[in-house]
DNA sequence: AAGCATATACAAATAGTTTGCTCTTAAAAC
DNA sequence: GTTTTAAGAGCAAACTATTTGTATATGCTT
């Protein structure tokens, strides 16, 4: 899907649920849209600062989180102390470099044995986290 | 594997890899190897500050990494900014319930198509992450 | 038993995130 | 189009999670 029809189906979704379209929320969207590295608050906060007028790094992470409330972004588990958020919340995976962090998307939806999962609860979705080194850092290792 | 046996193979693997076994990384081992919830470090600081005379939490933080970095703990993905420890360090997967928060463990290793992960680098482990509602809240929604 | 490298406690620094309050603005109602 | 108003934005300050500096203490090799 293309950033434009993203961007419509974010405004008509956002009224729809109550949430106002201000410059700010609508900067934030694109940024988050447009790139695939998960950024943080503060990642995005510091991409905008300068092109956007009158944003602050409140409104990043408020901003953030009212997306999240409908739906609209969503968190990406990590293993750091610093949350993270994806535009893309269809169903995928993540891969994570062991040596640079970074979190890569891969279009995979794990198959997991189902009563195991039943055992503990209502399965709702479920995403694989595959670790290893990525490609970027394995030519480093030259 | 019983909490004894982990116990002794704590206190051997750390020997060997140059970790001193002070009294402070003995509590904070048992503490997490008995509890299957992956608590935070101020978590296992809160259980283990009455118990163990002389714990600061920056030695609970020291600790959990000095053991990640053998390898004798590992942390657990979240969505949170806050980092959780697990002993457990053979492949599982885990259960997050969206309305608790609480994190199972659950005994699966997820199928995933190996070229698309492949695309993006060498895998090393793969996890699952289910999210959900936990029996325990389903409980509670009568 | 002694020596030394490593670990610990404490306090203070830093990083990430949230909240209170006042001013502003999107968008519904007119 | 203007008005109205509930929701959003900015700023500063509070809070929570984690790390670091430094002086003292202690496991463990010899």
């Amino acid at each position: 899907m293309d950033l434009e029809r993203k961007v419509e189906e974010f405004k008509r979704k956002a009224r729809t649920l109550g949430l106002k379209v201000t410059p700010q929320r609508l900067a934030v969207y694109k940024a988050i849209a447009q790139r695939h590295d998960h950024p943080s608050a503060e990642e995005l906060f510091e991409e905008l600062k300068d092109k956007i007028e009158g944003i602050s790094l409140t409104t990043v992470y408020r901003t953030l989180s009212s997306l999240e409330s409908v739906g609209l972004v969503q968190r990406v588990p990590t293993l750091k102390d610093k949350v993270r958020y994806d535009a893309r919340v269809e169903p995928h995976s993540h891969f994570i470099c062991l040596k640079c962090g970074r979190i890569y998307d891969i279009d995979v939806v794990p198959e997991v044995n189902r009563k195991e999962v039943e055992s503990v609860g209502e399965p709702l979705s479920c995403t694989a986290i595959c670790y290893g080194i990525c490609k970027e850092c394995k030519g480093e290792e030259v």
